[in-house]
Order: structure tokens, then sequence, then C-alpha cells
DNA sequence: TCTGGGGTCCTAGGACCC
DNA sequence: TCTGGGGTCCTAGGACCC
């Protein structure tokens, strides 16, 4: 029997915000791209619980986010805050919150940080099955943790204790915001059963409408199909999924994570044609420039903080265009480039262009539609 | 009301080799 | 005289997650 518990801070970024401006406190608070009255390009990052009242969430186009604050504020109701994402600050307050993860669980309990907000904690067991903890003493571990990151940071947690990841997942996000689920082996299923399909992680918006045809919207509906039945539907993500929906998942934690690519895509605050104007050339130039300068220097930052790797081996450029129809092209160099390679930014910039330059031509381009974003990521880390 | 930015993993087809 | 079977690498696209 495993013992597993998952941490997940109750909207990160706006909960930062909010108690790091004592002015907005109380108010509906959105984190994400700049709304620009209402014309900006974007989406929600993160909104705290006074805002999802509005109907303001995750994802949502920010102009969307905006009609909505506004429309509270015709009816007399406090509107939005809108605040840009400083992620530099959230990754500090996210270290800190592992470091009183490890703390608080000492030093024998594995820890998995799965993103910026979420963490997985196992408590050992041992070899025969028997178990050193208790789901009473992982109780008592959570809401230590709780208390400590309230104490400490002035944030709430809500956490997920069961016999897998799975269930862990599933039962922090059950009761949040500052919530605290136990979820017991032999409770599982029953626990699973009435959700709706959309919580098993890795169902999404197309497998949900898969599902959908076939009347299918919860656990329990879904048990009715058989592991071959899935598999003719999902491939091989069919027989985990048949697991998944009886609570069962023996994925196990994986303490540290090294990043297989690295990569920065930007979107144009306007589209930008295609043209023989100079300016708007100039404009697609720099960008990929400068998203080679960032990626290479995060590239080097991670090799300098003693990463396996030392050279990446593939280049991946990414166009979307106006009408938001995405393209990629990679680039397999014949040898890796290495960090210490005194031409190696010379040498992304160049492979860049040259993935790029067929975009502006009416083979890649017959439409010749503006772009909207432009994506460059070194892959193949060796 | 048009749809961010950071990623991971899977699929499918073609080239190429034995 | 029309076509095998296994395996690996590469490329493009898509689903999904936070």
């Amino acid at each position: 029997m495993r013992i597993v518990g998952h941490l997940d801070m109750d909207s990160f970024f706006a909960s930062i915000e909010e108690r790091d401006n004592p002015r907005f406190r109380g108010r509906p608070i959105v984190v994400g791209a700049d709304p620009e009255n209402g014309r900006g390009r974007g989406v929600v990052s993160t909104a705290n619980y006074a805002a999802r009242a509005y109907g303001i969430r995750s994802a949502l186009p920010i102009t969307k986010a905006w009609a909505f604050s506004e429309a509270a504020r015709k009816k007399g109701l406090p509107p939005a805050v809108f605040l840009g994402v400083n992620m530099e600050k959230y990754a500090e307050v996210s270290g800190r919150i592992r470091e009183i993860l490890r703390s608080t669980l000492g030093g024998n309990i594995l820890i998995e940080v799965a993103s910026v907000d979420e963490a997985y904690f196992e408590l050992p067991s041992l070899p025969g099955g028997a178990h050193t903890g208790s789901y009473e003493g992982a109780k008592a571990i959570a809401e230590n943790i709780k208390r400590t990151i309230r104490e400490r940071e002035g944030l709430t947690a809500s956490i997920g204790i069961g016999p897998n990841k799975l269930i862990a997942k599933i039962a922090s996000d059950a009761q949040k915001p500052d919530g605290l689920t136990i979820v017991r082996e032999g409770d599982a299923e029953a626990f699973l059963e009435p959700m709706n399909i959309r919580k098993i992680p890795g169902v999404g918006p197309k497998t949900e409408e898969q599902f959908k045809r076939l009347r299918i919207t919860t656990v329990r509906d879904a048990k009715r199909l058989t592991e071959a039945a899935l598999t003719d539907m999902l491939g091989k993500w069919g027989p985990e999924l048949y697991r998944k929906l009886r609570g069962l998942d023996d994925a196990p934690l994986v303490a540290e994570r090294e990043a297989k690519s690295i990569g920065r895509h930007e979107t144009f605050a306007h589209d930008v044609p295609v043209t023989d104007r100079v300016a708007d050339r100039k404009t697609l130039e720099s960008t990929l420039a400068s998203l080679a300068d960032d990626v290479y220097e995060r590239f080097l930052a991670e090799v300098a903080a003693g990463a396996s790797f030392s050279s990446f081996r593939a280049i991946a450029l990414t166009v979307r265009f106006a009408d938001f129809t995405t393209k990629s092209r990679v680039v397999t160099l014949p040898a890796p480039v290495a960090a210490s390679d005194p031409h190696a930014l010379e040498t992304l910039k160049f492979q860049a262009l040259r993935l790029f330059m067929p975009f502006l031509d009416r083979r890649e381009n017959p439409g010749r539609k503006a772009f909207r974003l432009l994506g460059l990521r070194v892959e193949h880390l060796v």
C-alpha cells in the first residue's frame, strides 16, 4: 500500500498578488495579459475566487475577462484588478514553499515538484507492503504543511491524500480552496465514480467530445467500456485510462525532472503582414533574433546550473498565422552544438532564419497570411 | 469575446538499413 | 515483375497540462 500526497496552491499567482498588494485585498484579481481596455491580446493566467464569481477563470481570453468585469461594474460591483504575470516572484515563492515541504516532511520522504504550484510527496513504505505511516499520520503531516505555508507565506494550499498520484491529485482539487481531502484505497473507486470524466488528468476537450458521442459524461458511465474499446478509441492511452477510471495508477514519483527542450514563443501585439516593407521584415527578423538570444541564455543557465545536458542537436521553429493555423519546422543537426561552442548562438540564429525564410515565400505561405506568433526551441538535449 | 507561454508525450508516415 | 519484416531515425502535427 502506498500513501501519496498532492499539494496544490490555491489560485497561486493571484493569491500572491493579493497578499503583496493590501489595497487589493478582497477585490477580484486577474493575473494575465494586459486587457488594454478590452482590446488586449492574450488570456487569463490565474483569477482569485472573487474574480471567479464573475465567471473569470484560467485560459479565458483577456477581452472576455474584461467584459465580465465591466458587466459587474455596471451592476455596482467592484471591477477586477488586472495585473501582469511576475513569474520571477512566483518562482521565488514556489522555491520557499518547496523548502517548507522539505523541512516539514524530513529527509526520507520523496518529493516531486510537478509545476510552479504543485508537488507530490510519498510516505515511505516497507518492502513487505507494511507501511511506516498511516492515513492518520498523513493527515497530521498535511495539516502541518498547510499551517506552515499559511504562517510563513500567508497563502492557502489544498492537499489531497490517496493511495497513488492520480487519487491524490483529484483529491487535492475536491475541496478547494484551503481543502484537505483524504481518500483511502478502498474508497477510491466510489470517490471517482460520480465525477465528470474531465476530472481524470489526460482527458481533455477532444476526448470528452468522443465520450459525449457515446453518451458518456461520468467516470461511472465510462467504466461501461471494455479495455479493448478504449484502446480502439484512444490507442496506447486506452489501457492506461481503463485503469485510471478504476482508481488504479502505479506511476512513481520523479524527484528530479530534467528539461527535454527549452523554448520561447511570442505573439505579436498586432499581426505582422508578409510585405516587402523593410519595417515588417525587420520586425520578423529581430523577433527571431531576440527569441534566439533568450533561448540560448536559458539553455546556458541550465547547463551552468548543472543540468545533465550540455548541448542541443535540434532546432524547432513555430509559426502561427493570423488565422491561428500553426506550422512547425525542425532541423536535426549532423552534430550536437555544445554550450561552450563560441558559434552556438550564431548557429541557432542562422538555422532559425533558414527555417523561417520559406514562410515568406508563396510555396510555404501561398495565402500570404500575416504572422501572429513566432517561436523557437532547442531540442534533443544531450 | 478570438484563442499566452512554458512544456511533455503520442502518432503516423517516409527514409534507410539489414 | 511488383514486393517482407524488423528496426531506427527524422519530421509534422496534435492533445494535453499548468
